[in-house]
DNA sequence: AACCTAATTTAGGTTATGCCTAAATTTATC
DNA sequence: GATAAATTTAGGCATAACCTAAATTAGGTT
């Protein structure tokens, strides 16, 4: 008779596996191949290459890449649900806590990156329906909508 | 050159230990020896007696706890303020939620528990203002001050 | 004082994460 | 077609969190 319930991560999805999520997002975007190989996730992450292909093969486990052995990975669509969950949760924290806090950009950007696992969808949108809905984050970058929240017209 | 600074929990404690401590302390609470045992959180966390004794023996090595071998454990100045600062940040948060953000009482609380150990004193002391420094969290129980947000006359 | 029992601790083992180096393998280039 | 660069596999290591089984100790009983 377990007193106490412990909260596991989002979606079976590690901290650290978020976070090489994050470093493939961005390599994607930088890249002009469709497409993401270990050794720019190694540079990325500070990691052996050896490392890198581990976990994106085990991230295409999980469903979250799509993966040619020996090219590169690039997201699923189920992958692309997920980051842009992430991002959506970083983006929409920071710029409440900027906005309504009086957070610095940096300590939003940086408390940002410790609870975007972590914190649920409703608090999220909730902060975005007080925030009006916002398409840009303070860095100008898009936040990803949630159907279910974000019905600007 | 890593490009990407991972993300380190508070203090060195891990999220496990984190809810340790909070269940020693909601023990030492109820318990009228001044001292919690390793029974009392085994069956509190769910776990054997051998995994409580180990964990409070390591709580202890970093200093956390007391610790009378063969007695039991309480807080050290270090683990009661850690303890408190856990408190704190759940209950100013959850209190937050559910003014600021209309989330439920159990959504927010619920939300607290997977957070508490990551957000930023920063922004608990800035919603700890603009709650207006509550003393009573919406379970009744005390919100821990922080001396340098909390200067209440 | 010796005993017994219940609580506690130690010892040794398991699984999973996250990393590594070194060795193989494949792709691409000259 | 050889060779260099990228990628992957194989095998290891450390740490976190657990476990069971075997010792150890404290406290109450006779």
């Amino acid at each position: 008779m377990p007193k106490f319930i412990s909260i596991k991560a989002s979606d079976g999805l590690t901290e650290r596996e978020a976070e090489y999520l994050k470093a493939i997002f961005n390599l994607e975007l930088m890249s002009k191949k469709g497409v993401v190989g270990s050794l720019e996730v190694a540079n990325f992450m500070g990691v052996s290459c050896a490392t890198a292909s581990e976990v994106l093969k085990k991230l295409y486990e999980k469903g979250l890449l799509n993966r040619e052995p020996w090219r590169g990975v690039s997201f699923s669509e189920k992958g692309m649900m997920e980051v842009n969950r992430i991002l959506r949760n970083h983006r929409i924290f920071e710029t409440y806590a900027y906005r309504f806090l009086s957070i610095s950009l940096e300590d939003a950007c940086e408390c940002a990156n410790r609870i975007e696992l972590q914190i649920s969808d409703k608090i999220i949108d909730s902060m975005c329906r007080i925030l009006g809905h916002p398409e840009k984050c303070l860095h100008n970058n898009d936040i990803p909508r949630r159907i279910s929240c974000c019905l600007r017209k």
